[in-house]
DNA sequence: GTGAAAGCGCTAACAC
DNA sequence: GTGTTAGCGCTTTCAC
């Protein structure tokens, strides 16, 4: 069962050349005459022959092989992410290696002994909370590193932007009549979570602002990015003695958690609350939930191929980029006029539900 | 910013040793004095040095890395998976490789290139369609594999009882009085795809059948395992004639969209159609929806360690192992007795919505 | 256009 | 208990 695999010097011999040949043959480098490489091609072929990663490795410093590092593997995002990141890199036949570092032990540990260094090309990062010192301590690697979900000064990154979709998810509750705006966020003395709460909390805070609004504490709730603690903090908001005419909440999963606690409340959304979500999760239309699409199978397409530039032209410009991507609210059912509010200039609904991703992306 | 890296032999000098001695050291080989050790090791962990996995895995044909190959990253499931695999390779300082095998094409260079061979140590083969063929050119990489997902006879397995799970379902609709049992499928004729479909439609008929009903093709309607496969399916089902009162889906995500298009149909779940699923998915709880869980992560966790146990005991107990988990019919609200049905023994329903998993399993 | 030989950075015998 | 040496399977000069 556990079959002889075939070496450089089987290939070699069957094509009745030397292995520096069948190397040069098998890489397309130049100087091999087109019916040598032939031979040596289908004399690979026969034997299944792959090089070995390791070995072309050690001798050419190259691997072939990236690592992705994320907080979570099984999250809605973390998918979303490697949808766009692994075609990519198949593409270009870069092994994907998948890390985790999710609580402070491990990626001290990580930060520490540095795994991957010699075991990969590059390493992208998904929204890792990058202290200065820990960004110190990645480019010690010795490899490119690219950020994606959060920006940070000194590496490449791709990322969109927190503080204006948050902004233009509260606008357009504003412009929809309502005034005691609530939030559910993240909780923010996580010492592991991105520093996206933050930014979008401050876009939420800030739109108010703009809009002559007084943020109020009161009207801010942690609902740690799941479905029970979106439910949570919005049960906390329903219960305060001026509930909110409209939430908006940092995440889908969030969101979706607040649809259900407003409802087992015995509130209709939207008539008697609206609720904004922050995402555009495969499962925001079930929920006919309003969200800032923040197109994150993009976001990963876009740092993969950064990242593959990055590492193979070793550009200076590539090195210093940082990728702004647009997000885009997606108008739904979930969000509409305040009750007795003074009717306004309308907005555009998102058409037809499937509309807003592609088929070939969402499988 | 491109630090020169350590090598064995800039510890060893550090150390004041010879380079076989750092690596008995750091390797925790017997036959160092724990003065040695101790020296070496602080030596190492001044200059943050990690062998390399490419010159370690050269010389002594370990890779210290397991390749998980699924036909989708971004999927439920997939995640799921992963939340299970991850941590125990993470403990026994696994590398893992992620590959996605999604297309007939890229399914076929793959079996053609075996791009893993010589890279990995294991392979993890999640819902794969493994003819028998396959399975042969799969073994020939030289290296175990472990098939999750799907039952398998010359490769060791980790899956649930899809027939009896399925079966379970239908019969707990059946319990509650429904005779007009529809069924929401995958589609078979995709050569992708895992025999689960398969599986879980045996389960639905052979339940059937063993009440005395009839199968009825009419009430089957494939839903390619996508929320608006499902909801198209169920759409479907509506317009029959003879509509059915209650629907099993094979999948979560295709019962979601199922609630969706009853509901746009304007009728009650579970007032005039029952609806169950199949998987255990995070948000099941959100739509009320009663399900068969299947424990993916937990598949995930065992499969993960039977690997690691092939791998490093190739002991031949493990690596004949097949080991099917059970499955857990979780009832919520999503089901209920057939309006007009006489009445029939009680069947315990879910407790608290939030106890079905763990904390700790669920990020 | 092709081959020979020298490593890449380790591990594993084997000697001391 | 520790050092020396020969590879692991390739890529890469450098000759030819």
């Amino acid at each position: 069962m556990t079959t002889v695999v075939a070496g450089i010097d089987d290939v070699a011999s069957r094509a009745g050349v030397s292995i520096s040949t069948v190397s040069r043959a098998l890489r397309g480098l130049p100087g091999v005459s087109p019916r040598t490489r032939e031979r040596v091609l289908s004399a690979a072929a026969a034997l299944h022959y792959t090089a070995s990663p390791h070995a072309a490795g050690l001798a050419s410093g190259k691997t072939s092989a990236v690592a992705v590092v994320m907080p979570f593997v099984s999250r809605w995002f973390s998918g979303r992410l490697l949808l766009g990141i692994e075609p990519v890199l198949a593409a270009s036949r870069y092994n994907l290696l998948l890390s985790r570092l999710g609580d402070p032990e491990s990626r001290a540990d990580f930060l520490e002994r540095l795994p991957l260094r010699k075991r990969v090309d590059g390493v992208l990062a998904a929204c890792l909370p990058l202290a200065n010192g820990d960004v110190d301590i990645l480019s010690e690697v010795g490899v490119p590193v690219v950020v994606v979900g959060a920006s940070h000064d000194s590496v490449p990154s791709v990322y969109v932007d927190d503080v204006g979709g948050a902004s233009a998810a509260v606008q357009h509750l504003i412009n929809l009549g309502h005034r005691r705006i609530g939030l559910i966020g993240g909780r923010h003395d996580d010492p592991i979570t991105c520093p996206t709460p933050l930014s979008r909390r401050e876009g939420y805070r800030r739109c108010l602002a703009d809009n002559g609004l007084d943020p109020d504490a009161d009207l801010e709730e942690a609902g740690d990015f799941t479905v029970d603690g979106g439910g949570r903090a919005m049960a906390a908001l329903l219960s305060r003695r001026h509930p909110p005419t409209a939430v908006f909440a940092e995440s889908d999963e969030m969101a979706m958690g607040a649809v259900r606690a407003a409802r087992a409340a015995g509130l209709r959304i939207p008539g008697d609350v609206s609720i904004v979500g922050f995402d555009g999760h495969d499962l925001a239309p079930l929920f006919d939930l309003t969200t800032v699409d923040q197109h994150v199978s993009e976001q990963g397409r876009v740092a993969a191929t950064l990242l593959l530039e990055v590492i193979e032209t070793r550009d200076g410009a590539a090195e210093r980029a940082h990728v702004e991507l647009p997000t885009q609210l997606v108008i739904r059912g979930s969000s509409a006029r305040r009750a007795g509010a003074e009717p306004a200039p309308v907005e555009a609904r998102a058409p037809a539900r499937r509309s807003r991703r592609p088929k070939a992306l969402s499988p």
